[in-house]
RNA sequence: GGACCUGUGGUGCAGUUUGGAGUGCACGCCGGCCUGUCAAGCCGGAGGUCGCGGGUUCAAAUCCCGUCAGGUCCGCCA
């Protein structure tokens, strides 16, 4: 991480807690910081450890200065080498200390509620009402200040690749369809309501339109859906857009920004970035968010068991992962696989223990492998490759349920903390255009309406929409969708044809996206976009598995903030005012 | 909307399985001692609606039901 620091010298301080060192020697400095810890030593002797956002330092004081833990104070002295013997190579600054203190108590403190040590553990709920005490703690700080370098560096890659940031509205129009919105009601135009953006999609294809060329932003997002882990209800996006440039391009500017922003926190460049399609990515790993930093890739046993009289395994697909060792699980713990299994909707899940048999050859341990003919027994071991010790998983389904059941358990028995190993970045290309039927047997758009169809699918929107793939990518690393994007349709007729297959009236259209569509009347330049999840990327970078831990002031699972006790009623004039009635249910 | 986990002095935990007096540990806090510590040390002290409500019982932190809060996940996230 680079931390320039030059001067951050002000009125009232000389010098950063951390940054005073040997070179300081006999110089007179004054900090300024909180009291981190004090140690007395009788009347006229005590150590103070001061500390501010690069660090801490040793004052050495008289027994008799009275401050406390996170006071705020101003200390005046001069920097000494330590005596012999008393250096704490534990500490950046444990070289030197502070000597003849002046002390001034800035501003007192109560003692906090909550430990401000990175190595007291806190619960969540009680860190974040006192977020305020949260932040000063020195992992709070480095995750602060990393995606303060990473949000630089992206911004510097943006306007490197010629891009012009342009800020679009929070309060816009409700375009039904996707994310749930939240809704401002508005007090002008009472009945009436702004949303929040789910994300600026539809301004910056305005924007290109409008001639922009090539637009980015640091973007807040919101989305009233449930909050989890990777996802809360605001989030940031580095949104971009650019005209006359087609997908290779989009993936081009795109991983040469998260390059710059994994170097200037790692100081390496990742190596060059993977592609796979979707269906490769569903067929290999079981998801279009593969984790490539270890294998257990999913193996196709379709073809071992055609025919086959297992009733368990008569399915239009039959696919297995092998969990290497795995042959040590317990039944408790395969139990547990196959409710997890199940729990995914699977029918069940077949596992085979692979043994040392007679004669050097390999054995099966499992309630099914009575039922397997030799010829399904050896072809199992044969795809698999499994070998004395590993256990083998089966799953046989619906060929999209039997890839998914198998890819979460590839997750879950392989996946690793967020933090650990490699950054491996990969790119998933041709997206499906839809995904399933909703209730009226209409395709659902797989990403927006405005995907444009892939170049040899077009023809497939008009007979077999389900088969089309479109031009769209999602960027995955280590196994998180950090963001996607797609070439988005400039042509009516193309445009027609998709609300066509997706049941979209042209009244319909008209109605929800008419602003968008008379823009295009006027002249659409080819453009495609991308938007990269920035919490999730920064998360990644700081080796949490938790997006809360790089947001300053996340909110829970249920959607409130601790901190300030948001969400709220509102006084019954400002409901007045805005023209709302609420129903509250009755408990 | 659903499943599971958690809730015990300011903080983190043990105690809950097998009901028996708010019992214990560590940190912090307050007071005292201490001139080289560095997560200082030693001595003493304060601090509790065992999330909340109900039930079972002679007796509930412990068992049962409900509820609230936090977390993980499913649904949801064009």
């Amino acid at each position: 991480m680079s931390t320039e620091d030059a001067d951050r010298a002000t009125s009232m301080r000389t010098s950063l807690c951390g940054r005073v060192g040997t070179d300081d020697v006999e110089e007179r400095v004054r900090l300024c910081g909180w009291v981190a810890r004090r140690r007395e030593h009788g009347e006229h002797l005590a150590f103070i450890d001061l500390r501010d956002h690069t660090g801490l330092v040793q004052c050495v004081v008289d027994g008799a200065v009275d401050v406390r833990s996170e006071y705020v104070i101003s200390v005046e002295g001069v920097v000494k080498r330590r005596p012999e013997g008393t250096v704490n190579d534990k500490l950046a600054t444990g070289e030197i200390e502070i000597h003849d203190c002046t002390v001034e108590v800035l501003a007192a403190a109560e003692p906090p509620p909550v430990s401000v040590d990175d190595r007291v553990e806190a619960d969540e709920s009680v860190r974040l009402r006192y977020r305020y005490l949260d932040l000063r703690r020195p992992h709070m700080q480095r995750n602060m200040r990393i995606r303060s370098t990473i949000n630089s560096s992206l911004r510097r890659a943006m306007e490197r690749h010629g891009f012009c940031e342009v800020e679009t509205p929070l309060l816009w129009s409700p375009t039904p369809e996707g994310a749930r919105e939240f809704a401002v009601p508005s007090r002008l135009q009472r009945g009436s309501f702004y949303v929040l953006p789910q994300s600026p999609q539809l301004a910056k294809q305005l924007l290109m339109v409008g001639g922009l060329d090539r637009y980015y932003q640091i973007a807040r997002c919101l989305r009233d859906e449930d909050p989890r882990a990777d996802r809360q209800f605001e989030f940031t996006q580095l949104d971009l857009e650019a005209s006359f440039v087609g997908q290779d391009d989009i993936i081009e500017i795109v991983s040469d920004a998260v390059a710059d922003a994994s170097e200037a926190v790692t100081g390496k460049r990742p190596d060059s970035v993977e592609r796979m399609t979707w269906t490769d990515a569903l067929n290999r790993f079981g998801t279009d968010k593969p984790d490539l930093r270890f294998g257990m890739e999913l193996i196709d046993l379709s073809a071992v068991f055609e025919g086959t009289g297992v009733r368990a395994f008569s399915a239009p697909v039959v696919k297995a992962i092998v969990l290497a060792e795995g042959g040590t699980l317990g039944r408790g713990r395969i139990d547990a696989l196959v409710d997890r299994a199940m729990g995914l909707g699977a029918a069940g899940l077949a596992w085979f223990r692979i043994g040392e048999g007679e004669g050097g050859g390999l054995s099966l341990e499992s309630p099914l492998a009575a039922h397997l003919s030799d010829t399904e027994r050896d072809g199992l071991l044969a795809a698999t490759g499994a070998t004395a010790g590993d256990l083998v998983l089966v799953v046989a389904a619906e060929h999209r349920l039997a890839c998914t059941v198998l890819g979460n358990l590839r997750v879950h028995l392989g996946g690793q903390a967020v933090g650990d190993g490699p950054h491996r970045f990969v790119w998933v290309v041709e997206f499906p255009m839809f995904e399933g039927l909703d209730d009226e047997g209409h395709p659902i758009a797989a990403h927006h309406p405005f995907t444009m169809p892939h170049p040899d699918d077009v023809a497939l929107l008009g007979t077999d929409p389900l088969s089309a793939r479109s031009q769209s990518y999602d960027l995955v690393l280590n196994g998180w969708e950090l963001g996607s994007g797609s070439v988005r349709i400039h042509r009516a007729d193309i445009q027609s044809a998709v609300f066509r297959a997706l049941g979209i009236s042209v009244e319909d259209a008209e109605a929800r996206f008419g602003f968008l569509l008379g823009a295009f009347r006027y002249g659409a330049p080819p453009h495609a976009g991308f938007a990269v999840g920035l919490d999730r990327l920064v998360a990644i970078f700081c080796g949490e598995e938790n997006i809360r831990e790089v947001i300053a002031f996340p909110k829970t699972q249920s959607g409130s903030d601790p901190l300030t006790g948001a969400p709220k009623a509102l006084a019954d004039s400002a409901l007045k005012e805005l023209g709302i009635r609420t129903v509250v249910p009755e408990k």
